[in-house]
DNA sequence: CATGAATGAGGCTTCATTCAT
DNA sequence: TATGAATGAAGCCTCATTCAT
């Protein structure tokens, strides 16, 4: 990628992680980046471009990591055992931009919608069909693979979240033992 | 609860999850409260305050809903099962609610940052409670209650707001039976 | 008229006279008038409308004094005598707006551009119903009423402009004089 | 003239007369001369530069047309018909140019302005040469030449502008029998 | 108490101009 | 000499908040 634009991008993630994408102003964005204001606008057609191409930019590389990392493992189990750790990892490092998917994708109205609904889909469907083999491989049993594929999602999401909020670090370990436990085992004894 | 204030909640939840919080003006509130802009003003100190204080109630009423629906429940599994419906329940009652929560919780720093973080962690501490009543009776098994609860939190959470976002309606049967069993069960076969 | 809205047409015409519509800000039309910078945006919808509803304000009065002062008059030829009395009077006493409507009025695609084209027209259409009303009469022998209700108008106003401009104030007298002489009866002798 | 200079001066015109000197951009004009936006800085000192250039050009070549085309002849009053019919010729080959003049003479203050009004001034005086000399010669009765060239002028340049934005066209032939009818021998039968 | 006209800080964006290549 | 990426001043407009009625 163009080193200005990815210049930009990081100057925005972290903006935004702080004070959220309406509370950061474009000047924040273009000081942090350290360059003008106007040159924001040669990589980015307006804030709500800036915005949505972020959020594209992120569920690509989570869904690209992902793919690269459950390539060659063949039991659905171990696979689910590799996303959470990798979405982990991701969340960990990038907990900037974990804080910022999770506020702005529920986003309103927005000329980028559908295509940011596509990326987001892209992502999902990823883990959908982690599961939909483990169910043919007679592995899983789940009923709905969507239910359970988003269901997976929103404890790995936000279990870390919740951490680097209230504890202010993502305790990968703790947390990947334990989901990966529900949700493979479950809770009863 | 004071009448006026009511409206003036049920305006304000409406126009934020129709808009988000940033991109609702007081002038639109007031105007679907039917009330004067000014009057607002009364009830409310700011904005930031309009928001975080129907975040407080929303919290709050789920709270209260949780907390009376299971009295007189026994088991911690039966408890996690009414959880469960309960909340999909509310979600799908007051999905603006469940919006607006999803979105503007992860706030940035505001004054009543505290507050929130609070009203939230009671919220939190219900689950987390019947999670570790389960671990003491031996219905349970795990480790960390807290991730736990988070995780249950998040599979209820993000699939009721994916419905609603992807499908338009909060399928309340069909997840709240795939997630219960994922939940107490787990995937494997 | 609202005295607020008024304030903020005499402002304006000032500026907008001084140095162009494009060349004056907002800004400064609010200090002029002694208002807040919110304020203009009460009584128009944006600067394009404050610019075209000026003008259209600015040709009704001048089509309004007109009409009103030929009222009673028999002959065309003393109807075009008071015609261009009143326009140099006007001019004179309003050379901002004169300048400005000259300057403004040629212009370029705008949503108002419609609304002022009728305005204009109004206008141009009483000058040439006193020359038609001559010709029926037998007073004039113009071929073309169009034409000469035009060449008159232009006549008027570039010479009014032009002692503006140049000598710095409109020489009501002499103009007059000379214009209504030419118009009449021509330059031979 | 140096061809990439008239390149320049073409590709202005044509946006000038289409959205205005203010509604047009540096980049605008670049691109329709299809040099760089640089380039334009090479050949004048900046847009307000461009800009009274090309008015100044526009007079000169009228003037020039004018003085040209009236050599050799002997009466004014042949004189004054040629100079209608050339600027009415003028005006329909050029009615961007046109246009542009129009609105852009009455300009305001800018650092060019003495140098224009000695370009209008040449144009101006052209015709109350011709004015004074036909006076001399006792063919003309003006007492007033300044007010009667500048009448001329304005009967020209306002029923041409008025044609071609109202009717899409000059009608040459129409308006010149007509004003050089009313200049010569006036509306009265 | 309720209202909404008025305010002005501050946001987003444009664009004339510069300057390294 | 020609270019166009970069800049940042400055414009238009919005909207949270105040306050006179």
């Amino acid at each position: 990628m163009n080193p200005k634009r990815e210049k930009i991008f990081n100057a925005a993630v972290k903006k935004f992680s702080e004070k959220g994408t309406t509370g950061t102003t474009m000047k924040e964005i273009s000081q942090e980046a350290g360059v003008g204001k106007g040159t924001l606008y040669r990589y980015f057609e307006d804030k709500e471009d800036l915005v949505s191409s972020l959020m594209s930019y992120g569920f690509e590389r989570l869904t690209e990591v992902i793919k690269r990392e459950i390539e060659g493992i063949e039991s659905a189990t171990d696979k689910i055992k590799k996303v959470v750790e990798v979405q982990l990892e991701f969340y960990k490092k990038h907990c900037d931009f974990c804080r910022f998917l999770t506020r702005e994708f529920w986003g309103y109205k927005n000329k980028f919608e559908e295509n940011i609904k596509e990326i987001r889909s892209d992502y999902t469907v990823v883990i959908e069909g982690i599961i939909e083999e483990g169910i043919e491989e007679n592995e899983f049993k789940a009923k709905d693979p969507e239910v359970a594929a988003v269901s997976l999602i929103g404890m790995v999401n936000l279990t870390a979240l919740h951490w680097f909020m209230f504890k202010g670090e993502v305790a990968v370990d703790k947390i990947r033992e334990e989901v990966i436990d529900i949700f493979l085992s479950g809770m009863l004894n």
